[in-house]
Formats: structure tokens, C-alpha cells, sequence
DNA sequence: TAGAAAATGAGTAAGACTACCTATTTCGTT
DNA sequence: AACGAAATAGGTAGTCTTACTCATTTTCTA
């Protein structure tokens, strides 16, 4: 008898949600979807239910693809993660790779992408779908350029939540010379206020 | 005989149309549905097929669903239109209905709006989706519900990029009782840490 | 290899936020 | 009318961030 292999799916957008139950079923019909709109209750559902692989997607509110997949390995360290999202940057698809997933697909993407995606995964391979040609959000793109590459590296400690302190000690400098460099970045990107630029962080997430 | 209904559906994702298709059979299993990836294939069609409702993605390249729909008109003047988008914003739904569609639906919603639009639309009503203010994500409401008016109102202002200081004088009170009131929302959400309480008025300013 | 750019670090000052505490007044409900 | 919740405000301390200036060292590159 053949293991039973179960899918988690998580998909804030219930029309496409319910679609994609129904086309992944037609194409794998002998897998296990269980699908949820709530990324919290995906959470909860992987405490007492192990799965193999999961589909996330990357831009859902409270908690995106990537903060839930950490999650979830927390809980379940070998689970295997797709991450399925309508982004083509190239930054974007950079810092989804770098933080450990397995697979890459796209929402425009044919059907069959993501079904050799997950039929890969499971066989322990990676699979990062073709990505066209590169369409970028190129205003922020313009004002990131300006920047040198410790100071990126900076930006995105931000966005991650840390703090100048932490930041310094990650990076064996003083928190002296992480304040000045926060400076320069805001004199470059022409940010003024009290966390200003840890929004701009935040809303860059993405890029960096 | 029932007259048969024949739907003209455009998305350029694949996937996400291909979902569709079979969401939309299952609820509507007389319908006929016509299905198309590209714009210019749909309004191709159109020339040698007559049909009574087009739903139709906004963001596509080429050719939006506006544009679409302004080129399926010129064919068919009385062809019916739902358009169908991730936009929840008021500007965006301002200028697509003002541009003469019957239904405004949106793609988070559940697939049961997308049938009701149809069938209203089929009987000469116009459709527009509820569109989000009170539409939630139950966990972050839960959490929401603890605070009083005056928390929610100083959240509120904390996502609009106010500081303790301009909340008071806008409130008429003063910045200890924002800070305190502050310390009292942080208490209520179990929120630890330096700007805890930003990023999370960012992260939930849909909801307030 | 010389000059420019980048990285590092210090000084100083002010504003903002977190995290506790206590206390008084106002308001709504029973 | 009484009770409890909410709103108001002060105290104190520590941390974090912005916003300047200046100086030194390292690294890249023309």
C-alpha cells in the first residue's frame, strides 16, 4: 500500500483557493489536499496533523508565505515548502530561495508547473519555475541602487525586525557605526521622521 | 427549452482560470463557460459567438479588463460585465464602475459572490461586492475586539504615521496618556519590544 | 599607486517608545 | 446610588531612533 501524501495549502484569496484544490485534485488525484485561508489555523492544524508538503502563498496579511513556512518548520522541521506567488522580480524570488524553501512557482504559471513542482519536491529536488523576463518595480528599484551593499545588508536587518543593537552585534560593529549608516540610508533615500525608515523597510521587504 | 447561457471568462492566470472554470461549473452546472488566457483571443471569439455575461480580470497585460470590455461592447452593445480584481481600493473601484460594468467582485471574496454577481446580474441588477472595512481576518478581530474606542482610535492613528505627539494634540490630551494608553493596548495584544506597536497597526491597518 | 568611495567610530542632542508604577476623574450599567 | 471600566495624567528609567558634525581606516578602481 502506497503512503498516503498530504498537502497543505494556504491561499488567502478563496475563489483562486478553492480552484486550485479542484485542479491540483484532477492532476494528483490520489494526494490529500487540506486547504485553508487563514494562515493562522494552517498553523494550528500542523500541530496535530503532519504534513508533507506546503503550498503557500507568499502575500497574505497578518503572516506571508515565508514568515508562515518558518513556522511551520518549527513545528515540523523536514516539511517541504512551495511558495506560490504572482511576483516575478528577481529580488523578490532571491529572498524567497534564501530563506530555505524548496520550490518556486507562479501564479500565472500553467497548471502542470506546479504539479512537476510538487511531484519534485517530493522526490527531494528543488524546482524553481522559468521566470520571464524581468518586470520590475522600478522606482524603488532606482532609489535601492543608491545604495552601497552594507547598507542593503542594514536595510534588510531592518525589515526583519532588529534592532541597530542586534545589528551591530550580528555584524561585529558598534551600534555607532550602524546609526550612521541608518543615517546615510535616510539621507539617500530622502527619509525623515521617527521610523521612517523602518517603514520604508517594511514596505520593501520584498526588494531586499 | 431553457435557453442556454454562455459565460465569457478572461484571466490571464492559468491557473487561477483554470480553477475558476470548475468553481463556476460546479454552482452554475447549465452554464456554458468560454475560457481564455489572452485578451485579443476573447474578443476574437466574440466576433463569431454571441454571450451573455463576461467576467473579466482587471490587470492583464496588453489589454485590461476595462479596455476588454470596452471592445466586447463595441461588438456586442448589450454584453454584461462583471469584472473581477484584487483591488480593494476606493479610487479603483470608483473608476471601474463609473466605467459602465454591471458587477465588481473580488478575487479574496468567497466563490459564492462571484455566483451571486452572475445571477444578478442575468436578471438586470447590478453586483458590487462588499468591499472590506468590516470584512476580517477573525484572529486579528479577536485580538481587535479586546480594545476599547479610544485604543482603536489612537491604533488607528499610530498606523497613519502619527507620533505620541500629534495623536495628543490632535485628541486634546496629553502624550503621558497616549503612552500610556500605548502601554495598555501593547498589554492587551501581548506586544514586546521596540516599535512592536507600529508594526503591527501597519500590518492590520486594513482592519482599523 | 593615488584619489574616491565605503566602512568604521565618536560626540552631542533631542525626540520617541517601552515598561513599569500610582492616582484621580468620568462614564455607563446594574 | 454604587461599582467597575475607561480615560486621564504624573513619575521614573532605560532603550531606540533621528540628525547633525567630525575623523580614521579600508577597499575599490581609474
Amino acid at each position: 500500500m502506497k503512503k498516503q501524501i498530504n498537502i497543505l495549502l494556504v491561499d488567502n484569496h478563496p475563489i483562486f483557493l478553492k480552484g486550485l484544490v479542484e485542479v491540483i485534485q484532477d492532476e494528483l488525484p490520489d494526494f490529500l489536499i487540506h486547504d485553508f485561508i487563514y494562515p493562522e489555523k494552517a498553523l494550528e492544524s500542523s500541530l496535530s496533523f503532519k504534513y508533507d508538503v506546503a503550498i503557500l502563498d507568499l502575500d497574505m496579511p497578518v503572516m506571508n508565505g515565508i514568515t508562515l513556512s518558518h513556522e511551520l518548520r518549527k513545528i515540523q522541521k523536514d516539511l517541504k515548502i512551495i511558495i506560490l506567488t504572482m511576483h516575478k522580480e528577481k529580488e523578490v524570488i532571491q529572498s524567497v530561495l534564501s530563506s530555505g524553501v524548496q520550490g518556486y512557482v507562479l501564479k500565472d504559471d500553467a497548471v502542470i508547473e506546479l504539479v512537476i513542482a510538487i511531484e519534485e519536491i517530493l522526490k527531494g529536488n528543488k524546482y524553481i519555475t522559468e521566470i520571464p523576463f524581468d518586470k520590475q518595480s522600478s522606482y524603488q528599484n532606482e532609489q535601492l541602487s543608491k545604495l552601497t551593499k552594507t547598507e542593503l545588508l542594514i536595510l534588510k536587518g531592518i525589515s526583519q525586525n532588529m534592532t541597530s543593537r542586534k545589528l551591530a552585534d550580528e555584524l561585529f560593529v558598534t551600534t555607532k557605526t550602524i546609526e550612521n549608516h541608518r543615517n546615510n540610508i535616510s539621507r539617500k533615500l530622502e527619509l525623515h521622521g521617527s521610523n521612517s525608515l523602518l517603514k520604508f523597510a517594511l514596505n520593501n521587504k520584498h526588494l531586499l
